[in-house]
DNA sequence: TACGGCAAGGAAAGCGGTTTCCCGAGCGCT
DNA sequence: AGCGCTCGGGAAACCGCTTTCCTTGCCGTA
């Protein structure tokens, strides 16, 4: 591999000097020189090491995100605000997947750790478990002690930095508020899993909607499944067995909602006439079922900007949080319940 | 930070056997050291950096992938496969969205260039182009000449390493016969980017099946879209536009016949009684979608698997390629044409 | 003509690790 | 007792680049 002493020596100039032309340094250099130096690195087809740089410069330039996984379009959504802001920003982004695995997850901090990152967003709902939370917590700390920033999206206990906060809450009551405005009194919940603080916060809201509303919410009308597709759909299946009067299903995403879906059409029952089905996040597919999902929207791409954002502002000296309205998005899979 | 020295100091040690121990060496160290140097990195949250440790070892350990897009389902699949063999195999794995610009494609080689990661994996189709092909192949060859690895999936044009090929054409033959054996004459299609060698071959293997079994494609039956959603809705719509007498659409990816789909939904065209859809890739949601899409299936997963063992293998010879074959999957979304 | 000031380029000191090479101690052997 | 091992540990070179600090040559000025 060609290094800068490589070009420097073809160039007849030190090291110094090709350095100050191939990363740009304020010093000026004759012009001369100039293109001797960049003909030379051209000839050798130089690329400089970036772990050398690195380790020579000061402040770190790249900056990492932990999502559970990005091929999640939730999670892809988010990526792509990220980037976007990143990217313009001219930092690079490294993306980290930790499968929901809180082993994982820790070590991925502890990975941008090592690689100087200037800052570290994770995305997606923090851990219930005050555990993990914690340990996760604590190496966050430590990183910011060594000068690191640090972004949360959603709500993690324990966690120092700054905070986007999807208003899950809210968009639970949005959900509840609609079903019973449509006069649902039976409503089924298919909740994402119980550890995460996203299902808790979506559920409370939702909870808190029905009660004003005089509904209740008996835990046998509660499923819990894993933010997937076909543990969702195992979970609606479930609770349609328990609870055969129901008319409404509030699910705690969209993509378990297709799983939802796909049990009640395999039932013959028919959306929204039978069953009427209410997902959350609207994503970009949400449109496009049959019939088209009424859901709970976030802006995710917003959230993912705003995370980087907060991530590459200077630090303040409390920890910032913004806080994301989520909106109801009325389509074709709800109804009044049927007038049996 | 702190550093290894400050460890060794801490420790009464030298940086060496600091290093030893910490970096698990094979030169034996004894055990009372070993302990006290574990001490005092726990005690001084030692985090090695990353950029020292590469550039004091020889080989590089993270490897890269240039994908267009990770919040495409299509990458996002083979970003799994990648993910989980590069994991296996302990390495880091960068992930990249070029988003389909070549210049960002050849940026982001040079960036995994200079980061000296051991292995590249280009996924996504190459360029048509000539020229923008040869230029993002004069990067990866020096990079392969640095001692860099190369893997690509699909076909591209001049570019050096080894292979992990779909086979489009026969995909797009399988297509094409499967509309032809249930009886259609009148086919239209919907072609990814003009400039992608993935939209030739789907297209070629296509118009080989027609012909063999004499229909003829004229050149108005071919509408090229982006391979998302809009855009493939826009040409399903011109193509119903230009070809009212169309009875079947093949499509070039999943993503683009959602967007037919809901064209078709739109003009209470009947699927597929009115009209047979066909896609390609065999994307997650395909089997959730109303009517359930017949797609010609793509094993994205192990196609991500197969590229990244090609490029962590040591490097052979000549250059290795994996054929991967695509198959049909019938679901209700075909049909025979309505007999008029 | 002599001198200060300034600008361009080079020498060298790190950045934080790893690894080679060397040293000294302890051992078994003749 | 003297010899040559092995074996654990440290000194120092080095990875490739940036940057501070210093040198040198040139200019304008008195």
């Amino acid at each position: 591999m060609a290094t800068l002493t490589d070009v420097a020596r073809r160039a007849g100039v030190s090291p110094a000097t090709a350095s100050r032309i191939l990363s740009g340094s304020n010093k000026p250099v004759s012009e001369h020189l100039r293109t001797r130096v960049l003909l030379a690195a051209e000839a050798l087809q130089y690329v400089p090491n970036v772990h050398a740089q690195q380790l020579a410069r000061a402040q770190p330039t790249a900056v990492g995100v932990i999502v559970h996984d990005v091929s999640d379009p939730y999670f892809a959504e988010i990526t792509r605000g990220l980037q976007r802001v990143a990217t313009d920003a001219g930092r690079l982004l490294f993306i980290c997947n930790s499968y929901r695995e809180p082993e994982r997850e820790r070590e991925y901090v502890g990975l941008l750790h090592g690689h100087r990152t200037a800052a570290i967003v994770l995305a997606g709902s923090g851990h219930r478990d005050p555990k993990t939370a914690r340990a996760i917590a604590t190496r966050l700390k430590q990183y910011q002690k060594d000068g690191g920033r640090v972004a949360v999206i959603g709500r993690h206990l324990h966690t120092p930095g700054d905070a986007v906060l999807p208003d899950n809450e809210q968009g639970g009551r949005l959900a509840g508020t609609e079903l019973c405005r449509l006069g649902h009194h039976r409503i089924g919940v298919v909740a994402g899993p119980a550890g995460l603080t996203t299902t808790a916060d979506r559920l409370a809201g939702l909870r808190q909607a029905l009660r004003e509303r005089g509904r209740t919410l008996p835990s046998k009308r509660i499923a819990y499944a894993d933010f997937d597709r076909d543990s969702g759909a195992r979970a609606a299946a479930d609770l349609l067995d328990a609870n055969p009067d129901l008319t409404a299903l509030a699910v705690g995403n969209d993509t378990m909602a297709i799983g939802a879906l796909a049990v009640a059409r395999e039932r013959g029952l028919k959306i929204p006439e039978d069953l009427s089905i209410i997902g959350f996040d609207d994503m970009p597919i949400a449109r496009d079922l049959v019939p088209a999902l009424t859901t709970v929207r976030l802006p995710l791409t917003e959230i993912g900007a705003a995370a980087m954002r907060l991530a590459l502002a200077p630090p303040s000296d409390g920890p910032r949080t913004v806080t994301v309205e989520a909106t109801l998005i009325r389509r074709a899979s709800t109804a009044p319940p049927p007038t049996a």
